[in-house]
DNA sequence: ATCGGTGCTAA
DNA sequence: GCTTAGCACCGATT
């Protein structure tokens, strides 16, 4: 039989072959590259080493796949080629390779040193000729050769003997390029492929094709005239425009097929046999990876594709690199017979066996930690699997672990079963319990009316304090972040979301592995994380605020919103009408019918028919077409009937649109249920702390006109109660810099209890309160709330829509009243950069690696975030700190009213009947007694039939 | 189907 | 070019 190269199933057959695998260094480090962030690979002294960690793993990965007996790796040299000789153009639109890339490049050639692995340049060619060369050589030695090339040129090689390995849309799935594949996709053999590239062209290397021209044409031609010099020859009987096309581009075609020819046949001064793998040189990798900060289990992974390496666990190199750990324990399964009789009984014993009578109801205070550790060994772990969406959750599966290392499964019909015991061991044992991400949790117990009383350790919130920058959107990808998991396991988690649901039967059951390695995960994760936790001081913030506010948004997100479904239907088609109004005044206008809402249209009609003049420019080119552009460009062609005409439309087109999409979300989210919306409140995704809102966004309907004003309206108090109640803060985030900075004159200023903005306003400019104009007030008022964003001059300029010299004098005047707080900002930047860190008043932290960098674009925003964190952070603490106390002080005092919105500064809450005055007084209270501050907190309450009504 | 770009809403 | 979010839509991609 002859050997199949490429397939992988049957690649034991193959082994004792020489197979030899020749990579384009290039491609791979640039993928690398990209597709790893360069933060999360910085050694302590700021030098990345994305590039260098994703090629050693993608590389070992493709020998662990392909099992080579011999490697090669090629890499372009600075410098022209030939083909640039021929092609002025070649390659020119590429852009640089970024700064933080090129010094990798070296850096991975001594890796592949060390690791006994060859490589070879050659000035004047191509990474892809010494490919093309070096497969050449290997087929002719009667290897089979495997190319690792993002490049289409190499499909030229393949034949029977040389498969391309071609990377999808994931680098982990590489396409192995064989004849019948490359003929399936192009519909021509490889020989012929380069016929077809010279036809097509190719845009990533700045190749111009034939206009018109794609694959599709290009194959039928050759498939007619049996290949390029035949079309050629046969150029006159093409029809058609695409045959004019042909005609009058086959200089160009020509050219592009001696460009596409690969080099084979050069002069490398090496033979296929000197490319053997051989083993690594240990020492030179070991220096390597301390230089480059890699751990112990980077360097495993890498050794055991090579040979001498580490095959299994428990080798010699492994007792000396000092991995003692496993990296996920395996529990102990205990199966439960799913016998309904006896399910309870044998769930009761088994909790009793592996979790009450294995911990003591609670060892360590809340408050404090001494002995992460400690306590993690006398700590049991709950993890429920499901869908989680408020109102209509879905519960797949329970498991419980035991200190002992025994787990057990219960899917939800056992669980439902389950119900008591599994509550009577929650309110036993919930003090030493462990899981990841509370609400989620509580709102999966919920569905079997399990209550889940506050757990010692929540692996979620605990990943979030310890950095808040990363957002993993699953257990499965925290794990990866935090644990270092071995490819394959991290990669098994990727696809788990199918793995969980067997489609074809009962979608509501989870399989069994999968949640017994999620549950593993916990306790791994847990592992990890409390440390860190206790370590970065972050202990306390998770027991005093994270914990206890999840407890009251999960109430928030079960209770939900009820709107008045009526109201915004009405709504939507009012909106709607007016949004088909403007379009057709826009189209009009226009003189054709485009897609207002493309912005490449609009630029078209804009700039090329009308010809105005545009604006600003968006990064990549073109004129922004956004509301303040066309605002401009309507006043500067208030003369040009159509032009006004169609940009007036345009705006009020926008405006009605967004509303009517943004009361279709809501109308979307309504739960048939209830009537209500059950938004998400993410607890773990704002960097600074604050929450954000999704499915729907609540924190984000209108409130800035009327118009948009009019959709709180729809928000309104359910069966069982009489109105809305917003409450909100006035000027935190300012208060807090009052506080935090100690400046006396801005203190004075929130003392005096003054129209704030007017009597900053009477300092700054040196008049009296009453002598303020409008436009002084909003100008000041502006440049308070710019402080904390870290506000340029002109941008302050553009928003206040006056000069930059203006904004200028603006902002000396106000940093020239308010000095401390001009030093505070600055301090916030200074201690960042020597921290690496920020800290709001109650500790919470953000790290900020990009401080460093060496891009000032990069560095500048980074700066920019750490001047707002702290106080955006700060404000968001005492904000979580007065719903604690709110939702408390409700409780205790019996109220049925309850809080069901959070924007930020604002709590919305519905009230019960009779409840108004003494809720107001609660919630009030708790948000200006939620920390004392050396100015007052100061809140607004309003109250009304519905949202709109509670404004105040 | 998925993803980057653009634009817009909120605090 | 002033921070933090969520989301709709386009248009290019596979």
């Amino acid at each position: 039989m002859t050997l199949s190269s490429h397939a992988s199933d049957d690649m034991d057959k193959v082994t004792a072959e020489n197979r030899l695998l020749v990579v384009d260094g290039h491609s791979l480090a640039f993928r690398a590259y990209f597709a790893l962030p360069a933060e999360n690979f910085t050694t302590s002294a700021g030098f990345a080493t994305n590039a260098v960690w994703g090629f050693a793993n993608m590389l070992t990965r493709v020998i662990l796949d392909e099992h080579p007996t011999h490697v090669a790796v090629a890499f372009d040299v600075k410098g022209g080629t030939f083909r640039n000789d021929l092609l002025p153009q070649y390659k020119g639109t590429r852009d640089a390779a970024p700064e933080d890339l090129l010094p990798q490049l070296p850096v991975i050639q001594d890796m592949l040193t060390a690791l006994g692995v060859t490589y070879i340049e050659k000035p004047g060619y191509e990474g892809d000729d010494i490919i093309a060369t070096l497969a050449t050589m290997g087929e002719k030695a009667g290897f089979d050769a495997l190319v690792l090339s993002g490049d289409r040129d190499a499909f030229q090689l393949i034949d029977d003997r040389i498969t391309v390995l071609y990377p999808g849309h994931h680098f982990k799935d590489l396409k192995h390029m064989t004849p019948q594949a490359v003929e399936d996709k192009y519909k021509v053999t490889p020989q012929r492929y380069p016929d077809l590239a010279a036809l097509r062209g190719e845009t990533a290397d700045n190749i111009p094709g034939v206009p018109g021209v794609g694959d599709g044409f290009a194959a039928k031609w050759i498939n007619q005239f049996g290949d390029l010099d035949g079309i050629i020859e046969h150029a006159d009987e093409i029809k058609g425009k695409k045959g004019e096309a042909l005609r009058e581009n086959i200089d160009q075609v020509k050219l592009n097929r001696k460009v596409n020819a690969l080099v084979r046949d050069l002069d490398l001064g090496v033979n296929v046999g000197d490319l053997v793998m051989s083993p690594p040189n240990l020492t030179a990798i070991d220096v390597l990876f301390t230089k480059l900060e890699f751990g112990p289990r980077t360097k495993t992974r890498l050794l055991k594709a090579f040979p001498g390496g580490i095959v299994g666990e428990g080798t010699a190199t492994d007792a000396e690199s000092g991995l003692a750990e496993p990296v996920l324990d395996e529990p102990i399964i205990d199966t439960i017979a799913d016998n309904e009789d006896t399910v309870v009984d044998e769930v009761r014993q088994w909790i009793n066996d592996h979790i009450v009578s294995a911990v003591q109801p609670k060892t360590v205070p809340d408050s404090e930690l001494d002995d992460a550790s400690q306590s993690l060994e006398s700590s049991w772990f709950l993890h429920a699997e499901g869908d989680v969406h408020p109102g209509t959750t879905i519960l797949q599966a329970i498991s419980l672990l035991g200190p002992d290392n025994h787990a057990v499964i219960l899917q939800a019909d056992s669980a439902a079963a389950c119900r008591d015991v599994l509550q009577q061991l929650l309110n036993d044992r919930a003090g030493v319990c462990v899981l990841h991400g509370l609400k989620d949790q509580s709102h999966l117990l919920a569905t079997i009316g399990v209550h889940v009383p506050r757990p010692w350790f929540d692996t979620q919130l605990a990943g979030y304090l310890v950095e808040s920058d990363y957002h993993p959107d699953s257990l499965d990808a925290e794990a990866a972040h935090f644990l270092d998991l071995p490819m394959d396991e991290a990669d098994a988690g990727a696809t788990q979301g199918e793995l969980a649901l067997d489609i074809d039967e009962e979608p509501e059951t989870a399989k069994p592995a999968s949640v017994v390695r999620h549950i593993a995960l916990v306790r791994a994760l847990a592992r990890d994380l409390a440390p860190k936790v206790v370590e970065r001081k972050q202990y306390s913030l998770l027991h005093t605020i994270e914990l206890p506010v999840s407890e009251v948004l999960f109430g928030m997100e079960s209770v939900g919103a009820a709107v008045d479904e009526g109201r915004l239907i009405a709504m939507r088609d009012r909106f709607a009408t007016e949004a088909r109004d403007a379009q057709e005044q826009a189209w009009d206008a226009a003189g054709k019918h485009i897609n207002l809402q493309s912005p490449k249209q609009l630029q078209a009609v804009l700039f090329d028919d009308m010809q105005l003049r545009g604006t600003r420019k968006t990064k990549s080119g073109g004129y922004t077409t956004d509301a303040a552009a066309l605002q401009e460009m309507a006043v500067r062609n208030v003369n040009n009937e159509r032009a006004s005409s169609f940009l007036v439309a345009l705006l009020r087109h926008r405006e009605t649109n967004k509303l009517k999409q943004i009361v279709q979300s809501l109308l979307d989210e309504v739960n048939q249920n209830d009537g209500r919306i059950h938004t998400t409140f993410e607890q773990t995704v704002a960097a600074t702390g604050r929450l954000s809102s999704a499915a729907p966004n609540l924190q984000n309907i209108p409130n800035r006109n009327a118009a948009g004003r009019e959709i709180r309206g729809a928000f309104v108090p359910g069966e069982g109660y009489v109105s809305l109640m917003s409450c909100d803060y006035s000027q935190v985030e300012l208060r807090i810099m009052a506080h935090l900075s100690g400046d006396e004159v801005l203190i004075e200023a929130f003392r005096s209890g003054a129209d704030f903005h007017r009597y900053v306003a009477s300092l700054v400019y040196q008049i009296p309160v009453d002598e303020i104009t409008g436009d002084q007030r909003s100008h000041v008022k502006a440049m308070s709330y710019g402080l904390a964003y870290g506000l340029s001059t002109y941008g302050l300029a553009q928003q206040l829509k006056i000069s930059p010299a203006e904004a200028d004098v603006l902002k000396d005047k106000y940093f020239a009243t308010f000095g401390k707080v001009h030093d505070y900002l600055e301090s916030l930047v200074t201690e960042a950069k020597r921290n690496g860190y920020t800290e709001t008043m109650f500790g919470r932290r953000r790290y900020f690696p990009g401080l460093k960098s060496t891009n000032r674009r990069v560095r500048d925003a980074a700066e920019r975030a750490a001047l707002n964190a702290p106080i955006q952070g700060t404000a968001a603490d005492i904000m979580k700190i007065a719903m604690i106390r709110a939702a408390d002080s409700l409780r205790d005092h019996d109220l049925h009213s309850r809080i069901i919105l959070q924007i930020h500064d604002e709590l919305v809450a519905e009230i019960a009947p009779g409840e108004a005055d003494t809720a107001t007084d609660l919630i009030r209270d708790a948000m200006e007694n939620a920390v004392h501050l050396d100015v007052p907190l100061d809140v607004s309450t309003g109250i009304g039939d519905d949202w709109q009504l509670a404004a105040h």
